[in-house]
DNA sequence: TTCGCCCTCCTACCTCGGTAGGAGGCAGCG
DNA sequence: CGCTGCCTCCTACCGAGGTAGGAGGGCGAA
């Protein structure tokens, strides 16, 4: 009765890796790889593995229309996808398509362990309904359409969510940043409307919620 | 090299559960127990467990002061604290006092598995980094004093704050509590003010880098 | 070059959040 | 009994946050 586990990631180290460190779990069995997300999609088919682990950058399909596909295929299937970056904007497309939960590569084993387990056990990872209710939110958009139009947060919007993410006000944001405090609020506001969040607060609620962000250097403050 | 644990906590109820869960377990064991605070702190110096498990009311001592006491006799002890409620006062103590992390009694199982095995790992518990932002933020503390006067919240404090942790504004908070908006303000005001925090946002951020909460039912909104 | 996007910054406006300070009711305690 | 703490609510004030709308510069694609 373990883990039936279905690798999905290009890089065959990774794959090596991931074999190497699920081995060494009792419960755990490495059933399938897959190097691309078409073959990903097949293979979660053919052997209905309990936890996909997926890597969102893959040729042929991404991680993304991978998941969406499973998911279609099998609305019981669970994904648990792989980010490297702390602060993605993939990382809503994974709610959206359906991911149950996700890692970074970065994280500790123990973590991604822990997930694999949780996720296997029928709650989205990390903090359990948490995370459902920010697959809820992302699920039912504002735009009912908007195919893959999800609006992607630039590159200094995204500087300025992390910090908005770690309680700072906009002063001092703008001291982080070298930049007005103006044009923070600029950037928050753009920031707001493409997540559809009221405020700040619920900003910080998002971040948190989704583990969206890891703390680095703190403000010079 | 299994990870050895001391359960802590005055029912024997709670430890014989702790050891049926934890006995499941190729990679831990439980090598002592104690049944309130001193017994806890002289077996710690005995067996040296690398992580643990300590609930806070005990009777002779509380945990709070075991953990203190633990600490002070070895620096690299990992104390797992144990709490009932979602959010308490005590969480800021027992991180005062040196704790790695702390577990809900009513967590899943294997959210009490992973955090022991993070902490065991020499982590601190749930959000790496993060925690440890924690309790660097409360271990210098504004009043260098205050022995254990930390000022504690009220019910109806905790309540509102359980919502502005959601990211509920002031006047939803108050049709959700049934009480006016300036109410609502009076309450936040005085928790801001025990907490040292400087507005709501900083709530949020520290609700959730503590995971002081966990989520339940949903404005009615 | 022109178009578009991003980043920057601005003014003006208004709401929300937080503070200050007071007040009444209610329950427990010495 | 009076004292104290908690919960409730109020007015008044003001600063921070968010919106609206405009503007200029840089840079890359068409």
């Amino acid at each position: 009765m373990s883990i039936r586990i279905l690798v999905a990631d290009d890089q065959s180290m990774v794959r090596a890796g991931f074999r190497m460190l699920l081995g060494g779990e009792p419960d755990i069995e490495v059933v399938a790889e897959a190097s691309n997300g078409l073959e990903a999609v097949d293979k979660a088919a053919r052997f209905h593995p309990d936890v996909v682990l997926m890597d969102i950058r893959m040729p042929e399909l991404d991680g993304l229309e991978a998941t969406r596909r499973i998911l279609a295929a099998d609305a019981d299937a669970r994904v648990l996808v792989l980010t490297t970056f702390d602060l993605d904007e993939y990382v809503y497309e994974a709610l959206r398509a359906g991911a149950s939960g996700f890692v970074l590569k970065d994280d500790p084993p123990e973590q991604l362990l822990a997930a694999i387990r949780i996720v296997a056990a029928g709650e989205a990872l990390l903090s359990p309904a948490i995370t459902k209710r920010v697959i809820e939110r992302f699920t039912r958009l504002p735009r009912p359409e908007a195919p893959r139009g999800l609006e992607e947060l630039t590159e200094r919007e995204l500087d300025v969510f992390r910090l908005v993410a770690r309680g700072l006000s906009n002063a001092e944001i703008g001291k982080e940043l070298f930049i007005s405090e103006t044009t923070v609020k600029t950037h928050i506001t753009h920031v707001l409307r493409k997540l559809g969040l009221r405020d700040r607060v619920q900003a910080v609620v998002l971040a948190h919620e989704a583990a969206l962000f890891e703390p680095d250097e703190r403000p010079a403050g």
